[in-house]
DNA sequence: CTGAAAGCGCTAACAT
DNA sequence: ATGTTAGCGCTTTCAG
């Protein structure tokens, strides 16, 4: 019980504690036996250097915070997986919290990691995040994911025009004449991925293309509504090839059309926006569009490491100003930068946009999602 | 960038040092008027206390730390899931590190953590954990877990012989009649299992039960040579139950079977023994008994809080005892403590041994996984 | 409630 | 190459 410290070791291995601090933090200053002799006696002692201690005396940490709003989701942890890779390509830990879907955590643990002198925190926010405005300018850089944003900042996520884009392309590739676009673009991410839609379609005036704008939710109660209109139409007004902005949306409009007897891919086929797991637990496995979490997750940490690289100047080295005059306002030295980057999503096909059926549907989603 | 401190705080609010400390440790020691105002002025300097310099001077963190060995498998996630739970339960943060299949980075979070003064760590250890002896002796509260050991410790697994008897039990539910258990128990957890399966099959004299301990490593391949062993038999000495003692094993005697047109389950009921989520991605979705990772967590962090708990008397408060005679051995006071707890693991039927074709197995495995 | 002061264990100068 | 020492920011006394 009783802590062994960095005294300890160096009374037991009989040198001084500045030379054990050196064996630890700069090995290579020290002559060789001296440092095995050193090592020797921590290992024997069992010495553990008191991280807490270390990062108040040293200042860096060399280690960054990942809060994510769940750990359920193949999405935030392809984020976890990536950032990891690339932190440690760089030489720091990666410490992960997870806040549960309750952003009263999410916000406890982001202050957390930034109190304990992380060098850098990524968050990916939970829905509609409520920016503190402080949070901006915070003395640690910060990185968020999963979010476009133009308040200042540093922003990696899914090209969500491009997801339209790409689903599109899918429609045009199949032989799509007539598609319908399903979906309430209520937020930014669901217009972006409408105006990817248009764009790809643009180029081929022969398709048709309709919007279906309804239900407020877009649940897959409200896509199975419209799944039914659709399969109510006579046979040469139905679509052959519906998108849902979400996968939500998409599998209501399957379940509609199977239970009216429509064939899915057969008669029509079916595509989701989101890369959203549930696709694969429906009737038919839906084809999607899935945000690339891990180069997300290597990008943050990128952004990361250039705000640390550019800041590096800030020494802020025993600077004695006079206490009345340390007006902490100067905080706003901080240049507003807004920086966001874009990762392109990529198609997940599975049966319900496919040619001809597959099987190893299941075995793509696990090379996705696991 | 500056960085606000306390004395910042105090000086702001024209409070004193320790007023500031106390409405952030004490708050119910101060005036709700000043401990207002205090808030107040730590908002609008947007304030961090620094986390290092806290558990420096205070000793406790209410946090522990969780090592996994890697955030893509459903059981490990199921364990932070159930951990951070149960953590916050009690008023504690649990922080996650992935230590990505590497066993050095294991060792470096473990150590990591615990020289972070975390209250407690739990780490789900490698494959073939090579114990560090001094690990099991450490100044702080640490849980094993997925993992037997009659080293001193504390442990939370699986209870790998209920693993086998359930899956004894599902075969006998099914009408076998004759059993094969296919793979080498080269470790503990398999014998287990085994022994599981004999124990249940004890009951029932008329159930044939043959074991095929052939392949060393337990690989697909291997499950595939004794899958086209068993296809080769006349049909009435084929069995009609196999149990793979991994799932890996399992999927491959089904490969193997369903190469050489036997049907699964039609003729041969095929069922592994270990959760591994690859069980669905095989042609046929694979039962599987899964470890209940949620309750693996959940237990663990409340044998955390339990050696806590036990070891609050041991306060270590200023006792200057002279430092010739602090030897470092005093640390054996600690009793060595065996403790392990076994959780029972669950089944997860799927098309591999079901007696009528039903469709919602992915939706079984979302459940269970995700 | 204030003010002052003693550490917590370590790092990084600065000497030697 | 090694020893010495001044803090890092905070929590806790302890006496007003």
């Amino acid at each position: 019980m009783a802590k062994v410290k960095i005294s300890d070791v160096a009374r037991e291995a009989g040198v001084s504690l500045g030379t054990v601090s050196n064996a630890l933090n700069h090995p290579e200053k020290l002559r060789p036996e001296t440092l095995k002799l050193i090592n020797e006696t921590i290992n024997r002692l069992g010495y553990l250097p008191n991280q807490s201690a270390r990062q108040l005396a040293g200042g860096a940490t060399k280690s960054f915070g990942l809060v994510l709003p769940r750990l359920d989701h193949g999405f935030s942890l392809q984020i976890a997986s990536g950032a990891h890779n690339e932190a440690r390509k760089h030489g720091y830990d990666l410490l992960i919290a997870n806040a549960d879907n309750d952003d009263i955590l999410e916000d406890h643990y982001l202050r957390y990691f930034m109190g304990t002198q992380m060098s850098g925190v990524m968050v990916q926010p939970m829905a509609f995040p409520d920016w503190h405005p402080a949070m901006t300018k915070m003395p640690v850089p910060i990185v968020h994911l999963d979010i476009h944003c133009s308040e200042p900042g540093y922003y990696v996520a899914a090209d969500n025009e491009a997801q339209g884009r790409i689903i599109a392309e899918l429609a045009i590739a199949r032989g799509a004449h007539h598609i319908v676009v399903v979906g309430r673009a209520a937020f930014m991410q669901l217009t972006l991925r409408v105006l990817g839609i248009h764009k790809a379609l643009a180029l081929h005036p022969d398709i048709k293309i309709e919007v279906i704008d309804a239900g407020e939710w877009n649940t897959a109660a409200d896509g199975y509504g419209i799944g039914n209109q659709i399969a109510e139409r006579p046979a040469d007004e139905r679509p052959d090839f519906v998108v849902g902005l979400t996968d939500v949306l998409a599998s209501g409009v399957v379940s509609a059309l199977v239970d009216k007897g429509i064939s899915v891919p057969g008669q029509v086929r079916v595509a989701g926006c989101d890369g959203n797991p549930l696709a694969w637990s429906g009737s038919v496995p839906l084809t999607t569009v899935a945000p690339p979490g891990y180069e997300i997750g290597r990008k943050g940490i990128q952004l990361l490491m250039e705000q640390i690289e550019n800041k590096a100047p800030t020494k802020t080295k025993h600077i004695h100003v006079s206490s009345a005059a340390r007006t902490v306002t100067a905080v706003t030295a901080i240049e507003d930068i807004n920086r966001q980057e874009l990762v392109r999503p990529f198609l997940l096909e599975r049966a319900s946009t496919q040619a001809s059926s597959q099987t190893d549907a299941t075995a793509i989603n696990l090379g996705a999602y696991l």
